[in-house]
DNA sequence: CGCACAGGTTACAACATTGTTACAAGAATC
DNA sequence: GATTCTTGTAACAATGTTGTAACCTGTGCG
């Protein structure tokens, strides 16, 4: 596994290498990983307001992180034309084919956190 | 899991949330991720050159990043009074722990990344 | 002598990110 | 009429992060 993948990023070619870049920049922002597994955590759609209030962010951030995420194709965004507005975030496919992987991450990081 | 792991982090008293914080904002700092998972690539211990030029970035911030991750036990360096200097740096125990989590994120990411 | 080597450290300037504040929309409620 | 609600945006100051250049060790080599 881990020489596969050593040889696959070997063999890669500028554009995908600047691809792998793009994601890790774009998953070591801060609160990337948080919103992420929280959108994760409840397959039901979130608002914004709990994803703010989870990941104790101002709301510049996390919109910010919100619109990264969709410009990426990892979250979906839904606005009702309620009034107040409604908008609504989900995972997408994509996102959804990450979960193991932030739930393995997750799982490391809480039995660390526990030992401390 | 995924509930079960939810769970946990509702029932973390605020030390055990701190601990999850300050382990996130550690993973999620630059060329964190990338460090880690090429320090497991390869389970020979590696040197600080060979880090550095995986990773592409300033010796200054590798040797940031190098000793963040030792302060927090995830990484072993060993100097050797050799002349020039030799310094090794090794995944810890704790740290190995987290390479199938990682091995993870990074095969998400390479698929990701060959499809675009 | 003077330079090269590995693996850093330090100071500092340039750049990036964050939070704060103010503001918006438009119906409902006091 | 003022205020509340949600979900933002824009401008700006404060803070944080990064790279650059200079320097260090101590031996070997020309």
């Amino acid at each position: 596994m881990t020489a596969v993948q050593a040889e696959r990023m070997g063999a890669m070619c500028d554009s995908a290498r600047t691809h792998v870049n793009e994601l890790l920049v774009l998953l070591s922002k801060s609160k990337m990983l948080h919103i992420l597994y929280i959108l994760n955590c409840d397959p039901k759609p979130m608002r914004f307001s709990e994803i703010k209030k989870s990941v104790d962010s101002s709301s510049t951030t996390v919109t910010r992180r919100l619109s990264e995420l969709e410009a990426h194709g990892l979250v979906k965004r839904t606005a009702y034309p309620t009034v107040p507005t409604t908008v609504e975030y989900t995972l997408t496919k994509d996102a959804v084919s990450l979960a193991p992987s932030l739930e393995s991450l997750f799982g490391w990081v809480l039995d660390r956190a526990d030992k401390q």
